[in-house]
DNA sequence: ACTAAAATTTTACGCGCGCAAAGTTTAAGG
DNA sequence: CCTTAAACTTTGCGCGCGTAAAATTTTAGT
């Protein structure tokens, strides 16, 4: 019994029979101290569950334990399982990271990094908006904190930038569905919020233009990070009206083919690869969803396991041993062929 | 130009004239001080940036300004869409939420409970795993921090809970399908990890006994939280078996409800309410994606937006006047028609 | 211009722990 | 048993800010 309540180190390193100072040594490394001191602590640690005041610790650590992980949009599945799965791995490496969401706002993200700084992490893995993001204030920010960007890549900024290839993602689907079938249109947001819609555009037009097709881009209007519905109700008027060239219609991405499926759906223009199918469809990232769809949609696929333990691993590595080069590592996306195209 | 870094309250104070308690007591509320010091902290503020360092702060402070939000599975939309609602109005209301989510992983659940102890946070909005949860570390949590619950409903645990009242959900749907077609099957997982699973079964066997019918439950094996794998592969199952008495099936939630939309379509069986349609489908809750479904899903929305603020307004309350009476809030679903039933 | 109230300053202590330096004990090797 | 390095203890300072009490100034009010 005893004390009931343990107050700080020092009440807990009586009970223990420790000094202090050994005591938080044990708790910066339990490794470091004598098999039998550890031993003690550990009896110690059962009887009293103390456990050390982790603003005092980080006040007086030159660098926390902390990371951030910044997405543009949490509500869009894609981010949530990027995040998801780079978060469970910093955890795994004993570290506490945060998960912080700019939801489309660019303010948003400045607010986030400036709080963030606050927070003297020892690390952050940022995916910018992109092009709403105030690229000073994300400079600004990655000089002062080790970070790695990821998905949407920014020149020159940060330790590293860790994404897909977009630039191969054209020519992979574009040669799939030219052998197919009919070589596809493409249909994409006029003024897209992600710099990977660009390089996916141009390998887009490259694709058709060295397979001797040619390209013809969709542009459509539409704001904000509601690309569903963009795909749905811009989509649709284009389908509608008959813009396609093209009896397949290639995607920037999958959520705004989930959209455009829908508006297949509804103005009854059946979506598939069967003889009975007026259209094909095809995305780009394997949404989660997008097995789901009807008809289960063909995409090509990030890797999002590569990508998120090569961005984990590159801020781990930077961490320690503060590598200053500039380094971008791209993995290659996957073709992925359902049935929609 | 002076000074280049200000490294602390009191380097800050001296070059804006005031005295360091007096700058404190202005970061802790800018109004609480005379206009004219107000100004003199303000311009100095431009010059310097200066800003309090956070855990000085926080370990001191009886009280800090934190909460915390705990989902269950944050790459669930359903779960985002909530967490981000509820985030943006801790943070219009001057506080610093962080999100937490267990990925259906219970000694997760108790590891961030654990975490959000040493946080000191003001309060908590947790929305708890479910049946796999660890109850006895939940309800200690619960006497330590004050804690909202939501979504999943625990009994006399927290300071209150706000959610959807589940059985109000069955009466309406089944009632709307009744009156449109066939009375429903009803498909959902054998052991569900959410709560409100079994008030919805309840609610719809009553539901169909009230009025006359003979209620069906189909449940399917299936662990863990990927709901629309198992909708599509074992409800799929249950489809090519015949196990559906009726023509129309109500899903227990929307994944499951997707899920199952794509096992019909790999199936050839159309889905809707046209004469050509050989089956209804709906679901429950009005998850994100339900728009985009094909057909798009008939389903009971869940209201987000009134359950997120008054989670976080009786939060607000309890956290001021530690009010101690546990409040139970549930809001109605609605009906939301679309094409699949 | 005089008084009371409000705001501010001064002074001083405490929070809980990191960390460095110097002295002491422990464990391993011959 | 002696040597030595490693591990540990002791001592003491510092981090940056909250906060309380008392002294002082400013403001508002008749």
């Amino acid at each position: 019994m005893a004390k009931d309540t343990i107050r700080n180190m020092e009440e807990f390193a009586a009970v223990s029979g420790i000094s202090r100072p050994t005591v938080s040594k044990y708790f910066n490394d339990p490794e470091s101290v004598r098999q039998s001191t550890r031993q003690r602590i550990e009896d110690a640690l059962e009887k009293y569950d103390y456990r050390p005041n982790i603003y005092a610790i980080n006040q007086n650590r030159k660098l926390t334990k902390n990371l951030g992980i910044v997405v543009p949009y949490l509500a869009d599945p894609f981010f949530a399982e990027l995040a998801r799965n780079i978060e469970q791995r910093c955890v795994a490496a004993g570290f506490r990271p945060t998960l912080y969401s700019s939801y489309g706002d660019p303010d948003r993200e400045n607010d986030i990094l400036d709080s963030l700084r606050s927070l003297k992490p020892a690390g952050v893995l940022l995916a910018p908006l992109g092009r709403t993001s105030n690229q000073a204030v994300i400079e600004k920010f990655c000089n002062d904190v080790p970070t790695i960007l990821f998905d949407s890549f920014i020149p020159d900024v940060g330790l590293g930038f860790v994404g897909s290839d977009n630039s191969q993602f054209g020519p992979l689907i574009v040669e799939y569905l030219c052998r197919t079938g009919e070589p596809p249109s493409f249909l994409e947001m006029k003024t897209p919020a992600n710099p990977n819609a660009n390089k996916r555009r141009h390998a887009y037009i490259n694709a058709m233009e060295q397979s001797g097709h040619e390209p013809q881009v969709v542009q459509v209007d539409g704001e904000g990070w509601h690309f569903e519905e963009i795909g749905r109700s811009e989509g649709g008027k284009a389908l509608a009206a008959g813009l396609f060239k093209s009896n397949t219609v290639l995607c920037s991405n999958d959520r705004l083919a989930i959209g455009f499926l829908t508006a297949c759906y509804e103005q009854n223009v059946r979506v598939g690869r069967d003889s009975d199918c007026q259209i094909r469809v095809a995305g780009q990232d394997d949404h989660p969803f997008s097995r789901f769809t009807c008809p289960p949609l063909t995409t090509i696929a990030q890797d999002y396991d590569a990508i998120s333990r090569c961005a984990v691993e590159t801020l781990f590595k930077a961490i320690e041993g503060s590598e200053n080069k500039h380094e971008t590592r791209l993995f290659e996306g996957r073709l992925v062929m359902r049935d929609s195209a």
